[in-house]
DNA sequence: GTACATGCAAATTGTTTGCAAGTAT
DNA sequence: ATACTTGCAAACAATTTGCATGTAC
């Protein structure tokens, strides 16, 4: 992903270019992944000390509210992740690690409840136990 | 629900019977709810002002580590429940009120992936949009 | 020039902790 | 008798607010 696609991706959703939002851009944009606001601060503030915590939270705010990110709730803290599709996401208590799972029945199911007599408008799931590589590992035994 | 039921259900788990932990079972056990701590804490120290928040928070906790109830995280609070059945909670956004609902075929979906790569613990599945009321008075118009 | 965004400090909300005193078993 | 539970106050973590200054368009 390049500067020039952020920019382009602020432009189309009516948000102004700021260095800020770039920086925020070029970490959570690069790969998939899961962010908290406090690492990603913490991570752009040795490049740009300037910048100020509630900075990156309207920022997520911003780009969540775009439908550029979604977010989710785990352990009392808001994570943020760029896959914008139905998934669930699962949060290993063995390594800690947070792993994607594409369930594509469940976004059908979804849709069938928007359709029917419910107005679905955004869908967390969060699911704790063990990631594929701790049940392999920890099965393995 | 009797309180005899109740005191049945913490001897079963192996928590201790005291007159703080029925105060919370006799509003959440009643009948199907979400609840708060604050809410439910507000509404016990009417009659036992003695109890205070903590303790509130710590039958909570242990009622859901023994699986008498479940929770979830929306908009930056836990909301607690007795539906312990994988389910998905709607919240609305036009009424406030959290709904639930049964998709059958998610808990299948879940339990399909704990058969494979995955090991999965708790599922917490929650919506935001509009409850059937809201829809169904919305789209009337 | 105007509306929007940032930086900063302080406030707020939800939740947890440590510990002494009390109580269930 | 012992381990668990409660009450209380204080601490903590995550997030939000208000406002002056700064910047994108």
């Amino acid at each position: 992903m390049t500067d020039q696609s952020y920019i382009q991706t602020l432009r189309d959703t009516g948000l102004k270019v700021t260095p800020q939002r770039l920086s925020v851009m070029r970490i959570v944009l690069e790969k998939p992944g899961h962010f908290k606001v406090e690492d990603v601060y913490r991570r752009i503030k040795v490049s740009e000390p300037t910048i100020t915590l509630a900075t990156v939270y309207n920022i997520f705010k911003a780009m969540t509210d775009k439908g550029i990110l979604k977010s989710f709730e785990l352990d009392g803290a808001t994570w943020f992740e760029n896959n914008t599709e139905v998934h669930a996401n699962l949060s290993c208590e063995n390594c800690g690690k947070i792993e994607d799972i594409e369930i594509p029945e469940i976004g059908q199911l979804i849709q069938k409840l928007s359709n029917g007599n419910y107005t679905v408008r955004s869908a967390s799931i969060v699911l704790k136990g063990l990631c594929s590589e701790c049940t392999a590992e920890l099965s393995a035994k």
